[in-house]
DNA sequence: TGTAAACTACACCGTATAGTGTAATTATCT
DNA sequence: AGATAATTACACTATACGGTGTAGTTTACA
């Protein structure tokens, strides 16, 4: 009688993923071969193989991956006590935090890159977490109650909140060199004190 | 003594290039083959070869075009009899436009695409044509000089506009199938109104 | 230490692709 | 109509890649 003894792949795993996501954010899905991969994370191509059975299939577990991380944010709540500019900071600091890192900022290209090219496929998977202005709409409507903000449509307010924030630094931090945390400063403090000088409660 | 007669080359080259387009947008470029790419066009894959020599010469040709064609926007100037308002809206449209055709969308897309997989070639492409900002940058001058917009500081002011602009148009526009002019109406007008907020002279 | 799972090395297949060479055909200008 | 530039059809090369099969080696656990 065979015992089912299995050891732990999941080292192995995270190897592959590793090395898989640095010949992808390098090369781009078409032109990172499987050799490559094996090769970068240090494994045979047999094993990547039995590991994820495609490159399909190893591409979407580094998505996967890579959204539920980014899903895991740390959550906002309105504060009374605190100046609104300090919260609205802290929302902005938590984009920046997403391309704050070459491992994740190179993901984020990729991906970007992905999604581009399958519109659709960027549309359902997307879809699969809930909208990054969530956690804002429900600070405005408190701050709105607390009459600190003034807005009769919530949703274009937080719309236009994110769109300053990556109108002028997560999307141009794609195309640089990521982000220059003293540099962006200034923008950050410019485009928190456009949009209480458009929804704050003088 | 043989002459050196040349017939026209510029429509079949033309017709490569329309045809190039269609596959490089659908496909990418990667997996865009050349033989795909001459059927579309309904020439002969040498033909494509005499015209363009490699993939990348043809590619590169398509970005010049592209980016050549971008550079030949209607210029919009300081005019102190018109509203404001309108005026900035005149910037918006000028945005629009650029993603407001199919053609124009998917070349956006592709373009941004090849971008994001090499971010060297990106900047030296983008810097061979004045800043986009530049006509804005000129128009605050004026403007500030009549006494209708306060800043301190011309450029982060016009980045500021152009973030809310791109954050909440363009870059939602090439996520999804492109512009809807009625649904984002609204958020233009709103975005004008919370720049005015911030800038206007009251 | 024995044993089975996991891994490696490596040869191999089918297919696709960028690019070339060439002979025949078509279109254009005088 | 004649000359020739442009185009076509097509065969062909070299290479690369996704994926598989297999025999042997390493590793971890009882």
């Amino acid at each position: 009688m065979t015992q089912n003894i299995s050891r732990d792949k999941s080292k192995k795993r995270a190897t592959i993923l590793d090395g898989a996501i640095d010949v992808f954010i390098n090369m781009g899905f078409e032109l990172a071969s499987m050799d490559k991969i094996a090769e970068t994370a240090g494994v045979s191509k047999r094993t990547v193989y039995n590991h994820f059975g495609s490159k399909e299939n190893l591409f979407q577990a580094i998505v996967d991956d890579f959204l539920a991380q980014r899903q895991s944010l740390k959550t906002i709540t309105y504060n009374p006590e605190e100046y609104l500019a300090e919260q609205l900071l802290a929302f902005a600091n938590a984009e920046i935090f997403l391309i704050d890192s070459p491992k994740r900022l190179g993901l984020s290209r990729f991906l970007t890159r992905v999604f581009l090219n399958d519109i659709k496929y960027a549309r359902e998977t997307v879809s699969k977490y809930p909208p990054s202005h969530l956690m804002l709409l429900n600070w405005l409507k408190e701050a709105v109650e607390d009459n600190k903000i003034k807005s009769d449509n919530l949703l274009l307010t937080a719309r236009v909140f994110y769109a300053m924030i990556e109108g002028a630094i997560t999307w141009p931090a794609l195309f640089t060199d990521g982000i220059n945390k003293a540099a962006v400063e200034p923008m950050i403090s410019e485009i928190i004190t456009t949009f209480l000088a458009r929804y704050g409660n003088a």
